[in-house]
Order: C-alpha cells, then sequence, then structure tokens
DNA sequence: AAGTGGTCTAGACCACCTT
DNA sequence: AGGTGGTCTAGACCACTTC
C-alpha cells in the first residue's frame, strides 16, 4: 500500500515564528517597533513560556528582531553604509590628503578608538604574503553615529616603516598611504578578500552586535606597481551596516 | 563606600560553549568530530536537559557545529570556492566561450538545476536600475559537489533580448555575454553590491543551510560601454562556501 | 510595583539513527 | 533496543526597565 506522502506539520514555534517574520518582512511590523512578548505568545496561543521563547529567538537568530532587557523584542533597523572598493582607494583620494574612512562616511560623523600600534612578529598568514617576519601592526575600531561598526588591523613590513610616522598615532595628511608614496613605494595595486561568517566573541563585544548579525572579513593587500606586498589589512566589519560596491571592467 | 567593581560570571550554559568553542577553534576537536552530547554534558556539568541544549544551540548558531539527528552534534567542515570579481567577467572568459561558472570552480563538478526562464514584470529595484518594467528573467541554482551553494535571478531588458538564445535553456558557447556580445551590446562595465546577512526560509530550504550560515548577497549590473545597463543578477551565496576576490588598482 | 526578558530545573513524548 | 537530538510543559528565581 502506497501512502500519500502528508507533509509534516512545523512545530508550533516555527510556526509563530514565520507568522511574525511575516508580519516583519512584508512591513506591517517596522523598524523599532514592539513585537508582542513572550506572556504575549503564551496567552496567544496556549504554550508554554520555553515555547514562546523559542519562537522569538528563532527571529532573534535571523537578525531580524533584538530583545531589549526588561522591556521587549523589537524590529531591528538598518542603515547600512555604502563603501566603494575601487573608488575609496584611488590616487586622487590619499593624493590629496584625504582620509579613506571620510569617502565612506560620506559626511556622518565617524570616530576612531581603541587605536594600539606595536612592532610584533606577524602571524603566519600574514608572513606569508610580506615575506618578513617584522611588522608594525595598527589596530583600530571605527564608529559611526556612535556605533562600532568596523575593527582593522592593517600590518606594515618592518624594514619598511621603521622610523616613519606610520608607526605612530598621527600619520598626517593623506594617511599611511600617503606616506608609503613619500618613503617612494606608492600604492598601485589592491586585492581584496572576502569573506562572511558569524563573528567570534570577542567581535561580538567589539562591535556591540545583536544575535543573528554576521561579519564581513576583508583581507586586502597593497601591492606597488612591481608587485612588492606594502600593507595587509584585516577588516572586520558589522554585516547589518555594511553595504560593498566593486566596479570593473570587462 | 565605593563598591569593587565585580565582573558578573557568565551563565553555566555560557561557559560550557566558550569550553566546547575553544576546543574547536584550537583544533582539539576537529572537521566532523563528535561533540559531547546532550546527555554527557548533563552528567558532566550536574545541568539540567534544556541548559545543555543552550549550550550546544549556541554554536550551532554560531555556525561551528551542526546537529544530526539520532546521531550527535559535529563539528562543521568547510572547503570555500574562490570567485574572482574581476578576471571571471574579463572579455577573454566569455571571448573565448567558456562558461563563466568553470573559472570559478576551477574542475571541481558543477551541475545546474531548478532552471526556469520567464519573461515578467520587473520588480521595483530591478526596473529602476533596467529603466522598461518587461525583463527575461532567469533563475537557476549552481551545485558543487553535489551541494547547492548558489541561487541566481538574472533580469534581462525584454525589448533587448526577446526571441534571442537568451530566453531559452541553452544559451549556446559562451553564455549570456557572448550573445549580448553578438547582438551588438557587449558588456564592458560591471558593478557589485556585496551584502551578507541571515538567510531567509526559503534559501535556508534551497541551499540547504545549517543553522549559523549568513548568505553573501551579489547584486551585479552588467553595462555597455556607453552606459547602457544590459542585465541585473541577484545572487544569494552560502557564505561558508565562497571567499570573493577583487582586485583593483589605485 | 508590575512587566519584561534571562537563566535554570525536572520532567515528558517523539522521530530518527545506530547497533 | 538504546541513544540521540527535537519539541513541549509547568514551574522557579533573577536582573532589569518602565511607570
Amino acid at each position: 500500500m502506497q501512502q500519500s506522502p502528508v507533509p509534516p506539520e512545523p512545530p508550533i514555534y516555527r510556526r509563530i515564528a514565520d507568522e511574525l517574520r511575516e508580519a516583519i518582512l512584508s512591513g506591517e511590523l517596522r523598524d523599532g517597533d514592539r513585537l508582542p512578548g513572550e506572556n504575549a505568545l503564551m496567552g496567544r496561543h496556549g504554550i508554554a513560556r520555553a515555547t514562546a521563547r523559542q519562537a522569538l529567538s528563532v527571529l532573534i537568530n535571523e537578525g531580524l528582531a533584538v530583545p531589549r532587557r526588561g522591556s521587549g523584542v523589537y524590529v531591528r533597523q538598518f542603515r547600512p553604509i555604502r563603501r566603494h572598493g575601487s573608488r575609496r582607494l584611488s590616487h586622487e583620494q590619499w593624493g590629496r590628503g584625504q582620509a579613506i574612512w571620510e569617502s565612506d562616511t560620506r559626511g556622518r560623523p565617524y570616530t576612531v578608538d581603541d587605536m594600539n600600534i606595536e612592532r610584533e612578529t606577524a602571524e603566519e598568514a600574514v608572513a606569508r604574503v610580506l615575506g618578513g617576519a617584522d611588522v608594525w601592526v595598527r589596530r583600530r575600531r571605527y564608529s559611526v553615529d556612535g556605533r562600532p561598526v568596523q575593527l582593522s588591523v592593517s600590518h606594515f613590513p618592518a624594514d619598511l616603516v621603521d622610523g616613519t610616522a606610520i608607526t605612530r598615532e598621527d600619520t598626517g595628511l593623506g594617511g599611511v598611504y600617503a606616506r608609503l608614496n613619500d618613503l617612494g613605494h606608492p600604492p598601485a595595486h589592491f586585492s581584496e578578500e572576502v569573506r562572511a561568517r558569524m563573528p567570534h566573541p570577542h567581535e561580538t563585544v567589539l562591535l556591540d552586535l545583536p544575535a543573528g548579525t554576521p561579519v564581513i572579513v576583508i583581507f586586502r593587500t597593497a601591492y606597488t606597481a612591481d608587485g612588492r606586498p606594502l600593507e595587509v589589512n584585516e577588516m572586520i566589519l558589522d554585516a547589518a551596516s555594511y553595504v560593498l560596491q566593486y566596479d570593473f571592467d570587462a
């Protein structure tokens, strides 16, 4: 006897989650609106506390909602920064003394904190690209509108930048690329590797990420015209805060 | 009296999750290894079932572990495809009849399924870019090593491609770009917008994504040399299966 | 003070996989 | 058959926010 394939009913918590997701994606619930809470869901659907929590946790882990202790669960809001892959690193940018970041944020106020500069032995992935083992490392965190959005760790070959402004907090007009140019090594070519994954715990803390927010990892290498690697920069971006744009010709 | 700020102890489930994460990231537990299960954690730490589950759910939502029904929870494995942003779309590629996908997978076997081609009215975001409202839409899913890794939806202005091979399953040697070239509109410029987010439910199904896996969304527009938009292609990639690479000059 | 989400216990039944 | 994860109930205490 052939059993007609009955599609199994999804569990209650999924059905509730689907219902709420639909309300969010359809715009019925808007940015910042409050979702029905645990108690409301318990009453409305006649379910136990844990089941209501499970339904909400689905939306939270999807990055669609954010819980606020003692207050409620809210629809999450987005306001991405457009980061231009090629234009931002053009010669005209650093050539005229523009900080690269100003091209990203287009006037929105940004801050740099947790700046940290040290001479270190390079980790393996970096050493493999830069060749040498000794590097100057510049770590920093960028915030826009008062919220942290990016972590950045730059590595420079120590023999190249020892004693220069690149080893100091204030790198001067045009930033590190202008200084590399002063040293006779203008950056000519860039290569960026882009990945996305869930954040590690320390990234969650430093970027103040709610659950369900991936990070974008950019691993960028800068080269001179004759192929010498100048810098390796690993950036961790809050994925909800960014749109990357890359333009190129066929 | 000044209370010395006591750092609050993290909850039990977090401590257990941290312990297991450390074991994974340090390599003590390797790809495919089995994690201690719910019962093991209950016994070892003297906790309730729900607490053990909560600890494991942290790792699962971080994409570090995958549960297998009736079997156990396992360390997740990765094997990303390198996708070259600029080189793959160079004239030489489609000019010599290469399918673009062959440049990505470098010989690994790939398949296209769920192919679907229809003439439709464009959704708003697409219509805004292409100008017109009528489009031919090509939907498909790509799999590598038998696992789905990418969904793709291409849109072409209907007035441009009506009656051409672009409206049929088999687009011929060199694919759609070679056909656009035949029509006198060679693609000359590309612009890609890259985002990352957690998947929507239908993407989770079509890409067979475990929890804790983000998707990378690429929204690409192809232009002729004089700036006419030829194609809008929205791609959804399993983030765990991809590394994007973009090269450009200063 | 009342309501909210955060953590945790102690059970239960189920479908599924392994042996 | 026994172990695994998946779902669910019915409680409890806590810290925090809101009023």
